[in-house]
DNA sequence: TTACATGGGCGTCAAACGCT
DNA sequence: AGCGTTTGACGCCCATGTAA
Protein backbone atom coordinates (compact mmCIF):
# COMPACT_ATOMS: atom_id res chain seq x y z
CA UNK A 1 0.00 0.00 0.00
CA UNK A 2 1.36 3.15 -0.95
CA UNK A 3 0.19 6.51 0.27
CA UNK A 4 -1.29 9.32 -1.47
CA UNK A 5 1.30 11.85 -0.39
CA UNK A 6 -0.87 12.82 2.60
CA UNK A 7 -3.10 11.06 5.20
CA UNK A 8 -4.12 7.62 4.82
CA UNK A 9 -4.86 5.79 2.33
CA UNK A 10 -7.09 1.96 1.89
CA UNK A 11 -7.68 0.19 -1.21
CA UNK A 12 -9.43 -2.30 -2.68
CA UNK A 13 -8.42 -4.48 -5.85
CA UNK A 14 -10.71 -4.68 -8.82
CA UNK A 15 -10.30 -7.93 -11.18
CA UNK A 16 -10.04 -5.83 -14.48
CA UNK A 17 -6.33 -4.32 -12.96
CA UNK A 18 -8.11 -1.26 -11.85
CA UNK A 19 -8.99 -0.24 -8.04
CA UNK A 20 -10.54 2.48 -6.20
CA UNK A 21 -8.40 4.29 -3.64
CA UNK A 22 -10.10 6.08 -1.10
CA UNK A 23 -7.45 8.69 0.76
CA UNK A 24 -7.76 10.89 3.63
CA UNK A 25 -6.82 14.28 2.77
CA UNK A 26 -4.77 16.71 4.98
CA UNK A 27 -8.23 18.74 6.36
CA UNK A 28 -9.76 15.13 6.81
CA UNK A 29 -11.77 15.06 4.13
CA UNK A 30 -12.42 11.54 1.89
CA UNK A 31 -11.31 11.14 -1.50
CA UNK A 32 -11.91 8.61 -4.18
CA UNK A 33 -10.10 7.42 -7.03
CA UNK A 34 -10.21 4.44 -9.65
CA UNK A 35 -6.34 4.02 -10.51
CA UNK A 36 -4.73 1.46 -12.29
CA UNK A 37 -3.37 -1.34 -10.28
CA UNK A 38 -0.48 -4.09 -10.44
CA UNK A 39 -1.35 -6.82 -9.51
CA UNK A 40 1.53 -10.30 -9.35
CA UNK A 41 0.63 -13.81 -10.09
CA UNK A 42 0.32 -14.68 -6.85
CA UNK A 43 -2.69 -11.87 -6.87
CA UNK A 44 -1.08 -10.02 -4.84
CA UNK A 45 -1.26 -5.87 -4.84
CA UNK A 46 2.02 -4.88 -5.32
CA UNK A 47 1.68 -0.53 -6.34
CA UNK A 48 -0.43 1.79 -6.83
CA UNK A 49 -0.41 4.86 -9.17
CA UNK A 50 -1.95 8.02 -7.16
CA UNK A 51 -2.47 10.95 -9.84
CA UNK A 52 -3.30 14.54 -8.66
CA UNK A 53 -6.50 15.40 -8.99
CA UNK A 54 -5.43 17.78 -12.49
CA UNK A 55 -4.25 15.07 -14.22
CA UNK A 56 -6.48 12.47 -13.57
CA UNK A 57 -6.17 10.67 -16.97
CA UNK A 58 -9.28 9.85 -19.23
CA UNK A 59 -11.66 6.97 -17.55
CA UNK A 60 -10.83 7.92 -14.14
CA UNK A 61 -13.31 8.98 -11.96
CA UNK A 62 -12.96 10.86 -8.88
CA UNK A 63 -15.71 11.90 -6.25
CA UNK A 64 -15.77 13.97 -3.20
CA UNK A 65 -18.32 13.42 -0.38
CA UNK A 66 -18.32 17.24 -0.09
CA UNK A 67 -21.02 19.32 -1.24
CA UNK A 68 -23.32 16.45 -1.74
CA UNK A 69 -26.71 18.01 -1.28
CA UNK A 70 -29.33 15.73 -3.74
CA UNK A 71 -30.71 13.02 -2.73
CA UNK A 72 -29.67 11.29 -5.26
CA UNK A 73 -26.64 12.24 -4.82
CA UNK A 74 -26.36 10.87 -1.70
CA UNK A 75 -27.66 7.45 -2.73
CA UNK A 76 -24.94 7.31 -5.02
CA UNK A 77 -22.71 8.38 -2.12
CA UNK A 78 -23.87 4.87 -0.01
CA UNK A 79 -23.89 3.03 -3.07
CA UNK A 80 -19.84 3.65 -3.79
CA UNK A 81 -19.26 3.67 -0.43
CA UNK A 82 -20.95 0.06 -0.38
CA UNK A 83 -18.94 -1.13 -3.33
CA UNK A 84 -16.00 0.14 -1.62
CA UNK A 85 -16.55 -1.91 1.36
CA UNK A 86 -17.79 -5.04 -0.52
CA UNK A 87 -14.54 -4.94 -2.56
CA UNK A 88 -12.06 -4.47 0.76
CA UNK A 89 -14.05 -7.60 1.95
CA UNK A 90 -13.28 -9.69 -1.26
CA UNK A 91 -9.78 -9.24 -1.25
CA UNK A 92 -9.06 -9.40 2.34
CA UNK A 93 -11.01 -13.05 2.05
CA UNK A 94 -9.09 -13.81 -0.76
CA UNK A 95 -6.08 -13.42 1.01
CA UNK A 96 -7.60 -15.30 4.00
CA UNK A 97 -9.02 -18.24 2.01
CA UNK A 98 -5.20 -18.69 0.75
CA UNK A 99 -3.88 -18.45 4.13
CA UNK A 100 -6.61 -21.12 5.13
CA UNK A 101 -6.09 -23.35 2.06
CA UNK A 102 -2.21 -23.35 3.24
CA UNK A 103 -2.93 -23.80 6.99
CA UNK A 104 -4.75 -26.90 5.82
CA UNK A 105 -2.21 -28.34 3.71
CA UNK A 106 0.05 -28.24 6.23
CA UNK A 107 -2.15 -29.71 9.13
CA UNK A 108 -2.79 -33.11 6.56
CA UNK A 109 0.83 -32.89 5.65
CA UNK A 110 1.58 -32.86 9.53
CA UNK A 111 -0.72 -35.65 9.81
CA UNK A 112 0.58 -37.75 7.44
CA UNK A 113 4.29 -37.50 9.44
CA UNK A 114 2.76 -38.44 12.68
CA UNK A 115 0.96 -41.48 10.80
CA UNK A 116 4.23 -42.42 9.31
CA UNK A 117 6.10 -42.03 12.91
CA UNK A 118 3.13 -44.24 14.77
CA UNK A 119 3.13 -47.16 11.83
CA UNK A 120 6.79 -46.97 12.74
CA UNK A 121 6.41 -47.39 16.17
CA UNK A 122 3.80 -50.18 16.05
CA UNK A 123 6.32 -52.17 14.30
CA UNK A 124 8.85 -51.84 16.12
CA UNK A 125 6.59 -52.74 19.34
CA UNK A 126 5.32 -55.83 17.61
CA UNK A 127 9.02 -57.01 16.84
CA UNK A 128 9.39 -56.26 20.63
CA UNK A 129 6.63 -58.35 21.57
CA UNK A 130 7.44 -60.89 19.69
CA UNK A 131 10.90 -61.21 21.22
CA UNK A 132 9.33 -60.97 24.32
CA UNK A 133 6.94 -64.08 23.74
CA UNK A 134 10.03 -65.86 22.47
CA UNK A 135 12.20 -65.26 25.32
CA UNK A 136 9.31 -66.44 27.66
CA UNK A 137 8.69 -69.88 25.80
CA UNK A 138 12.47 -70.53 26.60
CA UNK A 139 12.34 -69.69 29.53
CA UNK A 140 9.55 -72.51 30.33
CA UNK A 141 11.00 -75.01 28.08
C1' DT B 1 -4.48 -35.57 -32.51
C1' DT B 2 -8.60 -34.87 -30.08
C1' DA B 3 -12.25 -35.33 -26.73
C1' DC B 4 -13.03 -36.38 -22.19
C1' DA B 5 -11.99 -37.29 -17.12
C1' DT B 6 -9.62 -35.98 -13.11
C1' DG B 7 -7.18 -33.24 -9.73
C1' DG B 8 -5.45 -28.98 -7.86
C1' DG B 9 -5.69 -24.12 -7.13
C1' DC B 10 -8.26 -20.03 -6.95
C1' DG B 11 -12.01 -16.49 -5.96
C1' DT B 12 -16.30 -15.78 -3.97
C1' DC B 13 -20.17 -16.28 -0.88
C1' DA B 14 -22.31 -17.52 3.31
C1' DA B 15 -22.43 -19.16 7.90
C1' DA B 16 -20.41 -19.70 12.33
C1' DC B 17 -17.65 -17.90 15.73
C1' DG B 18 -15.05 -14.73 18.76
C1' DC B 19 -13.99 -10.13 20.13
C1' DT B 20 -15.09 -5.37 21.51
C1' DA C 1 -25.04 -5.41 17.90
C1' DG C 2 -21.52 -4.81 14.79
C1' DC C 3 -17.30 -6.14 12.91
C1' DG C 4 -13.41 -9.10 11.51
C1' DT C 5 -11.75 -13.83 10.89
C1' DT C 6 -12.05 -18.57 9.59
C1' DT C 7 -13.60 -22.19 6.84
C1' DG C 8 -16.87 -25.21 4.10
C1' DA C 9 -19.13 -25.26 -0.31
C1' DC C 10 -19.51 -24.10 -4.98
C1' DG C 11 -18.15 -23.00 -9.60
C1' DC C 12 -14.48 -21.85 -12.73
C1' DC C 13 -10.01 -22.45 -14.99
C1' DC C 14 -5.90 -24.87 -16.17
C1' DA C 15 -2.69 -28.78 -16.51
C1' DT C 16 -2.15 -33.58 -17.05
C1' DG C 17 -3.37 -38.27 -18.19
C1' DT C 18 -5.83 -41.55 -21.11
C1' DA C 19 -8.70 -43.89 -24.43
C1' DA C 20 -10.32 -43.79 -29.15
Amino acid sequence: MTNAGQGAVTAAAMPAGTTIVQYTQGDGSQQFVTVPVSISPAGEVQAYQIRAPSSLPAGVVMATPTGITSPQQLAEESARKRELRLMKNRYKNRVAARECRKKKKEYVKCLENRVAVLEQQNKALIEELKQLKDLYCHKNE
